[in-house]
DNA sequence: CGGTAAATTGACCTGGGTCAATAAATGTGG
DNA sequence: CCACATTTATTGACCCAGGTCAATTTACCG
């Protein structure tokens, strides 16, 4: 079968000529499992392999000297995993599953001949790199700036949107598929506090849980408390140049 | 005179073949004068123009409802700057000068035309990318999960390393060219408590301090201290393909 | 059905924020 | 070069958002 998660993502920006399409099918010919907590890239190990995130979701982080956890982002398929490794011998980040995963492994070396024969896609990689760093800018201001409660409604919101259905519409009601733990590790608060502010944001009617399923009851609300900034609209890739 | 901020920094990693510097050096024609607080880019504004910085100091930054503002990073000499113009319509942050600063502004379509014929540059291009994904993971971090005092000594070694000298080896001592409200807005602490922090170093003899001027004295325990991770070593562009 | 991971909640504590006053540095016009 | 105005730096007093610790409870799993 020749899919391509990443395709899939980036088609409904773009269409694809097929033999972009079936550069990027090559990307994903492999497979390789990636069961819930399994390690697939630890920190500051030698690598020289990168992933697109086929199914489930998956996670990258730091742990400190302390034992803390950072969170750095959730994965999501279609998402480009251990891109660093373009520029540093050794691992940045650890990569790991949240739930049980499938990740399409690629040598490196799979990069030098797509930006060589295909423009576009090297165009479109430098596109989603910047959506990547636009959503990490997004939550260093959170983390920097805005209240516990803020950072659990942002990402509840960020979550959701993670979530949308195929037609793009997002479901006000959906599967965490976090534990509070690794919600406190992604926006710096204890697992206690999350819980704190869940509570909060339940007891005002913001949201409503039942069994690790979240419904947004009033996403204005929540938008609101959070900071959020949509960044599906005002997409604009008119630079790119023509496809081959 | 043809020079290129962006092909000396990246000069130390790779030699540019002489056309890839021509369309590099062709990216700096233009230059505009940008003074201390000065806003070159308004976030939200409409955007289709794209920065080299080519002297002084200037930051990224958001503003809150609340008025707090976030400093997303600084930018030095050989940054591109307003990338996220690649993706959005309208600007994802303000960009201003930090002191008097000179950038040199290009259109988005001049990408289109290095990525077309120069697929190495645009492989370095997404090298520096990654970079920079990784400077602000490692803030966020230090956000997320260090006490004021570390992020304070991240941000003094921060400054150091982007003052190296043409040699590449950093100075012990140098020009801060920050006042302590920026320095917290960096580091989401207030200019109060920047300033404890300072004093709380200066105090135990890590650093030292007159007339905007600081000196590390003891940069292997601020390293320490500041959960420091040099990112200057270990890079490996191993992968990039011929130059053209 | 026992056993472990995850969620909840209360009691208490502290790192960093807030407010306010002062001093030092920097800039400006004349 | 001076007098004044404006930032910026510094410090103290006090407060609170969020952390810590510990005890239960609930959900999940073979």
């Amino acid at each position: 079968m020749s899919t391509s998660c990443f395709a899939d993502r980036i088609g409904d920006l773009i269409d694809l000529t097929p033999a972009e399409r079936r550069s990027l099918v090559r990307l994903e010919e492999r497979s390789r499992p990636l069961k819930r907590g399994a390690v697939l890239v630890r920190e500051n190990d030698l690598q020289n392999e990168l992933f697109i995130l086929t199914r489930g979701t998956a996670m990258s982080y730091v742990l400190l000297d302390d034992g803390s956890r950072q969170i750095l982002r959730f994965l999501f398929p279609g998402d480009m995993v251990g891109f660093s490794s373009l520029v540093y011998q050794r691992a940045t980040e650890t990569i790991a599953g949240v739930g049980d995963c499938v990740v399409a492994p690629f040598e490196r070396g799979a990069l030098t001949g797509i930006v060589t024969e295909h423009p576009r896609l090297s165009a479109l990689l430098m596109a989603t790199n910047q959506m990547e760093r636009v959503a990490l800018t997004d939550r260093l201001v959170a983390l920097g700036r805005t209240s516990a409660k803020a950072r659990v409604a942002a990402i509840l919101l960020e979550i959701r949107d993670s979530r949308r259905a195929a037609d793009g519409a997002p479901e006000a009601s959906f599967v965490l598929g976090l534990t509070q733990e690794e919600m406190g590790d992604a926006v710096g608060l204890t697992a206690v506090h999350v819980n704190r502010m869940l509570r909060q944001l339940d007891d005002e009617r913001l949201i409503a849980r039942e069994n690790g399923r979240v419904t947004l009851l009033n996403e204005a609300a929540l938008a609101r408390i959070a900071n959020y900034i949509g960044r599906f609209n005002g997409i604009d890739l008119g630079w790119l140049p023509a496809g081959r």
